[in-house]
DNA sequence: ACAGAAAAGATTTTT
DNA sequence: TCTTTTCTGT
């Protein structure tokens, strides 16, 4: 019966049987965790634990449900069905739901996405007349985020001169005021952002003794995944739901902490065992997932940061291959490259695309190599990005639906007033939008009472309203008869959403169409399926799974397909071969990053993370240039290249050419690692036969000579640095033009400070930085 | 009120 | 480069 803890080592399997108590497990890439996670659940069960007492968060909703199967699979389905099991958001956003009207929360709150807080934001600015140069939509979000997540609400706020000075410093003297409507709105429309879904449930149990006991006594087990991205609204919810029993397990790793950004705090982790003196801890230590080559290149690297948890990786799988790394010249050429070397694989290997990932530090990179693995044939797929649920066309239908169950929903509200086009236009809206604040009523509200507001709306105008909102009123209605399904169908009938989408019969009209449909088969399935889980299939229940989904939830795709997406997104995943293009400074580590010790650690840890992720082989590519912002840029290798030991690592990009380097040396240019046919043949040819047709002042003549020039200097300079210490060693003899022939003695530095020391025949000892030195190698 | 044109903005990562 | 926002004229 307890056969599942035959197949763990010692470590995991005093991790699965300590049941009480305080405990961390310091979990490595690769080690494990998620089935010592489930084991412990699974543990717990065994010995008695009533399956409604325990509480385990994840990071991602896929995560949940592939441990509840996992689980399933080894107590029995029903058991595993009683778990409370999501990421913080899920899980508290349905306690929220049943405890809503202790905040003055209707329980079918709505939840704002991103956009929809963004649209807010956008028309407080506007309604308090403010330049919007100065409050940028985004970054006004991101502050009030960092509040929310630390729970500093507009009262809190106000009465902390420390933060009102630090953002008047910053040219935002009105953020307070800014706050607090964004605050009243969200409130007043009955409307909650992801960061309120943890924030309120904070209030809740403040405020609230009684309902934080209940939840207390009901969650006598807590298990927390990924604990290291926790921030510390997250932390607090769990030390005050643990605080009774004290059995309180979290799992993470801290030198896979990549959140910083949006408020996750490492220190929660590293300070756990400071938080709880009896502490048990437990580290998994043993990486099954990767070659040797690989875990210890990514041990190399990461023991480059300072703030860590002592730990070793180790494993006991095979050396494999060392870690490649490509150099190309252009983004263009390195996903050409990326998407050769995947065909060979997949070809010579006898793998799947499935084997195959490619994982970027910035969305704008998928471009590249979408369009390399487009021309070579190959079918891939992209995680993240926009979302099924954010298109266009589905955000307006759920807008629909949005409101019927929550009319004082303001975003939707105006996501449909006027769409499809029924002649509500701007002006209207703004009229009601000031109407609804003068009289501190939601707008649907103004629009039901439109003859006792003092409102000058034209006598048709108004009509239309009386119409629209005698539209929603009957789709009310009809919801309280009938099925999510049956709503949503009839909604997309009313308004004649297929007729208004299939417009014009272009391939993107088709699409949205499907779009809807699918959507529509989506609640149903959506219905039977909770259906048959005896789960809650009400139409509000299928807006909070929607609000909450995330595109790595979508649905597995039968034909294999090689996956991209962001580091960020990989995290828990793993792939035989990972490719990681753009290794290049200011793109990763990313420019953002890298002015103070910790965001450079945080991007290291991401590197850590993205090698990690590679089973068998990992790759790395840097461009010499590559278009950002539309321009062609100089790029330069990131550092994190040099911070990986050599010993892991081969180089792919072939050797310096000696017979055009010494050409080139010549004439002052020695860019030798460009081949020939690149230089003569990139694009002119093409552009200036499309030149012919066009407007001669609007062509750029022959921008390649400009770029040759313009790129030369720097360029030759990364050539001369971007791997010298390989290319350059002890004893080599080198030539140079001023000093003759020489033989190197040392060579120390990195980066642009490369520097060799050299003794010429005849002329005695010179250092020599690499980046200036027309040094040629002759042997 | 709306379509088409011009200008601005984006590219760090996201539950 | 490509997308989104704003402006302009009807």
């Amino acid at each position: 019966m307890s056969d599942y803890l035959e197949g763990l080592n010692p470590p995991q399997r005093a991790a699965v049987e300590q049941m009480e108590g305080p405990m961390i497990i310091i979990a490595g890439a690769g080690s494990g965790k998620t089935r010592v996670l489930t084991y412990r659940i699974a543990h717990l069960l065994k010995n008695g634990v009533d399956s409604f007492q325990i509480l385990s968060l994840t990071f991602t909703n896929k995560a949940a449900r592939e441990m509840k199967e996992r689980i399933g699979a080894v107590v029995g389905k029903s058991e595993a069905k009683n778990l409370w099991m999501g990421t913080f958001h899920s899980v508290f956003a349905r306690i929220l739901r049943s405890e809503a009207d202790k905040l003055g929360y209707p329980s079918s709150f709505t939840i704002y996405d991103s956009q929809d807080t963004v649209r807010l934001m956008n028309s407080i600015i506007k309604e308090l007349g403010l330049n919007k140069e100065q409050y940028k939509t985004k970054a006004i979000l991101g502050r009030i985020s960092q509040f929310k997540n630390n729970l500093i609400t507009v009262k809190a706020y106000r009465n902390n001169p420390e933060l009102i000075e630090a953002d008047t410093m910053a040219m935002r003297p009105q953020m307070g005021a800014i706050y607090k409507a964004y605050v009243d709105r969200c409130f007043k429309a009955g409307a909650m952002d992801f960061d309120d879904l943890l924030l309120r449930t904070n209030e809740l149990l403040v405020r609230f003794p009684d309902v934080l006991s209940k939840y207390q006594d009901r969650f006598r087990y807590v298990m927390v995944d990924e604990y290291q991205d926790t921030n510390h609204s997250q932390y607090l919810i769990v030390r005050a739901l643990a605080d009774r029993f004290q059995n309180i397990c979290v799992v993470g790793d801290d030198s896979q902490s990549i959140y910083a950004f949006r408020g996750a705090n490492i220190n929660n982790i590293l300070n756990f065992q400071k938080d709880y003196p009896d502490v048990k801890t437990f580290k998994l230590e043993q990486n099954y997932r990767s070659t040797s080559n690989i875990v210890e290149a990514a041990n190399s690297l990461i023991e480059k940061n300072k703030t860590r948890l002592d730990k070793t990786i180790f494993t006991a799988n095979d050396e494999g291959g060392k870690i490649k790394i490509m150099r190309t010249l252009s983004d263009g050429e390195e996903g050409r490259w990326v998407a050769n070397s995947i065909f060979e694989n997949a070809m010579n290997l006898q793998k799947t695309y499935d084997d195959f990932a490619i994982l970027y530090r910035t969305n704008a990179q998928s471009r590249a190599m979408e369009d390399a693995l487009r021309k070579k044939g190959i079918k891939y797929k992209i995680y993240g990005g926009l979302s099924f649920y954010q298109r266009k066309e589905i955000k307006d239908l759920l807008a629909y639906l949005r409101v019927i169950i929550n009319p004082n929903d303001e975003e939707a509200l105006k996501r449909v007033i006027n769409y499809p086009a029924r002649g509500i236009g701007a002006t209207t809206i703004d009229k009601l939008t000031i109407a609804a604040n003068h009289y501190g009523k939601s707008m649907f509200n103004v629009l039901q009472d439109l003859d006792n507001t003092d409102i000058k709306i034209q006598g048709a105008t108004k009509n239309k309203l009386v119409n629209f909102s005698n539209l929603i009123e009957g789709f009310q209605i009809s919801a309280q008869a009938n099925n999510a399904f049956e709503v949503a169908d009839e909604v997309v009938k009313r308004i004649g959403l297929i007729k208004d989408l299939q417009g014009d019969g272009t391939p993107e009209a088709v699409s949205k169409v499907e779009n809807v449909q699918e959507l529509l088969n989506g609640v149903k399935d959506f219905i039977e399926e909770r259906k048959e889980q005896d789960l809650d299939n009400s139409l509000t229940a299928f807006l909070e799974d929607v609000a909450l989904a995330t595109s790595q939830d979508s649905k597995e795709d039968d034909e294999p397909m090689v996956s991209l997406m962001t580091i960020h997104l990989s995290k828990g995943l793993e792939y035989p071969y990972v490719y990681i293009p753009g290794m290049e400074e200011t793109l990763f580590p990313s420019a953002m990053s890298i002015n103070t010790r910790s965001e450079l650690e945080e991007e290291r840890r991401l590197f850590y993370v993205a090698i990690t992720r590679a089973e068998t082989q990992c790759y790395l590519s840097f461009a010499h240039t590559r278009y950002r912002w539309g321009k062609l840029i100089d790029c330069e290798p990131s550092r994190f290249l040099e911070e990986i030991d050599e010993k892991y690592i081969e180089h792919l990009a072939p050797q310096r050419d000696k017979v055009v380097a010494n050409r080139f040396v010549d004439s002052n240019l020695f860019e030798d690692d460009i081949p020939r046919d690149k230089i003569r043949f990139r694009k002119p040819v093409s552009r200036s036969i499309r030149n012919q047709d066009k407007p001669a002042e609007k062509k750029t003549p022959f921008k390649q000579p400009q770029n040759l020039k313009r790129v030369t200097p720097s360029l030759a300079q990364k050539l001369g640095t971007s791997k010298p210490a390989q290319k350059l060693a002890v004893g080599n003899k080198v030539n140079h033009a001023k000093f003759g022939n020489g033989e190197v003695l040392q060579v120390e530095g990195t980066g642009v400070n490369i520097k060799a020391e050299v003794k010429f025949e005849g002329i005695g000892t010179k250092k020599i930085l690499l980046q200036f030195a027309k040094l040629n190698i002759l042997e």
